[in-house]
DNA sequence: GTTAACGTTGACGTTAACGTCAAGGTGGAC
DNA sequence: GTCCACCTTGACGTTAACGTCAACGTTAAC
């Protein structure tokens, strides 16, 4: 529960390194408090970090994660801003259920070959039994 | 209806350019046959093309979409290899549900935050009803 | 037969996202 | 006080995925 982290707490925790967490910071995706010349790593920091791995993962940019975070922070601006930010979350989400409906194409797509495997293998050896991986 | 296409023809389907398939190409995604120079893209290379498309779409590396356009290929070979092709297939597969939910997570975060610049607006002019955006 | 649209092969440039290495500051353990 | 583990700031290198440009072949239209 120590809420607080040193650079290479957080870089064996999500198993990067710390030249890379340098480098979200120089990217502007983290501020890190400092105590003297050391950075200090809050839990908001760390969650920050956090939705930039995940965002990497989802094939997210660096840059689209840093938007994303900022959306995050502040909350409360005024009507104009809530409303740009609306439309970017909107832009975002019809985005992600595009993404999302690929995936689930593709792992139909994946279903059927491992079937067709399966298939392939029992007409080979029909002692054997297909290894359900499946769902 | 006409099955075979020009490069510039897929270009513009696709909105890529030439060079990107021709970059495809040269990395082993692509192998169109040849009309004395001139490249001829089949139904199958269109496919192929779309494929690699799509994986890039959901952050596949033009190396991942080589190698599932090559399981989806040829199916008939020996039980070693099948076994292989499952294998990578399934491996394939946990990555994708994984980031299935990493999508899914976002999503939701992403109604949240709709949700709450909604309430502040509404806070900011009572009068305006929120657009619903939502599902 | 020449022009315009389309194609070809290099070859070099660019951007994102780090890796790698050098040179040095710093604070606690002994 | 002197190691040593940890931290710092540069600065240059690298890889993937193309962009860009030059120089040239080809073919259908006029």
């Amino acid at each position: 529960m120590s809420d607080v982290y040193s650079i290479s707490a957080l870089s064996q925790e999500f198993d990067i390194t710390t030249r890379t967490i340098r480098f979200y910071e120089e990217k502007g995706l983290l501020q890190p408090a400092r105590d003297g010349q050391r950075r200090i790593y809050s839990a908001a920091d760390r969650t920050a970090l956090k939705l930039v791995l995940r965002g990497k993962r989802i094939g997210l940019s660096l840059e689209e994660s840093r938007d994303l975070i900022q959306m995050y922070k502040p909350g409360g601006d005024n009507a104009e801003q809530l409303l740009l930010v609306k439309d970017k979350v909107n832009q975002r989400r019809t985005a992600l259920k595009a993404q999302l409906n690929d995936i689930k194409t593709m792992l139909r797509e994946l279903d059927h070959m491992d079937s067709r495997c399966d298939a392939a293998l029992t007409v080979a050896n029909p002692m054997a039994k297909a290894t359900g991986t499946k769902s």
